[in-house]
DNA sequence: GCCAACGTTGGC
DNA sequence: GCCAACGTTGGC
């Protein structure tokens, strides 16, 4: 993901999430068009340091069929694909929110990546916390 | 189907 | 490097 930010307005797969509710939400639950709060995480400064919005219909992740891939999952099937993805497009780079800072907020704290022992990459985002989120970005 | 052991992830 | 919190796996 760190190069659909550095290529904005490119549109690029989002792969290898091997995470099964993280794919579902992926799957089922993005359209294209929805906004994308592009968080940066296990990283020195966590943080949200971009919008984007999904490009695509779900597809099966191309990488799981790639023995060549980190993502590969022997596991998988070509007539019943395991892991989904959807195409992102990088709308703008933000300054960076950090974790810390979004914590202090306390409009947002209901939000489920800031929840305590939160592994996921993916969440979705409730409308008013990505209202406020943009606003405070300068978006 | 249960559950213990193990692995992984993310934050610090 | 450590720990909390899960998710996954495998034996039964």
């Amino acid at each position: 993901m760190d190069d659909a930010l550095a290529a904005l307005q490119s549109t690029v797969p989002w792969t290898g999430v091997r995470n099964y509710q993280a794919r579902n939400f992926m799957r089922d639950a993005m359209r294209i068009g929805d906004g994308v709060l592009f968080y940066h995480s296990s990283c020195a400064e966590p943080g949200i340091v971009g919008l984007a919005r999904v490009a695509s219909a779900p597809y099966p992740d191309p990488t799981q069929f790639d023995p060549a891939s980190p993502y590969f999952d022997p596991a998988s099937k070509q007539e019943s694909p395991r892991w989904m993805l959807v195409d992102v497009q990088v709308t703008r780079k933000t300054r960076n929110l950090t974790l810390p800072e979004m914590r202090s907020i306390p409009q947002l704290a209901g939000m489920l990546v800031l929840k305590k022992g939160n592994r996921l990459s993916i969440t979705p985002v409730e409308p008013g916390h990505w209202r406020l989120i943009v606003e405070l970005l300068g978006a």
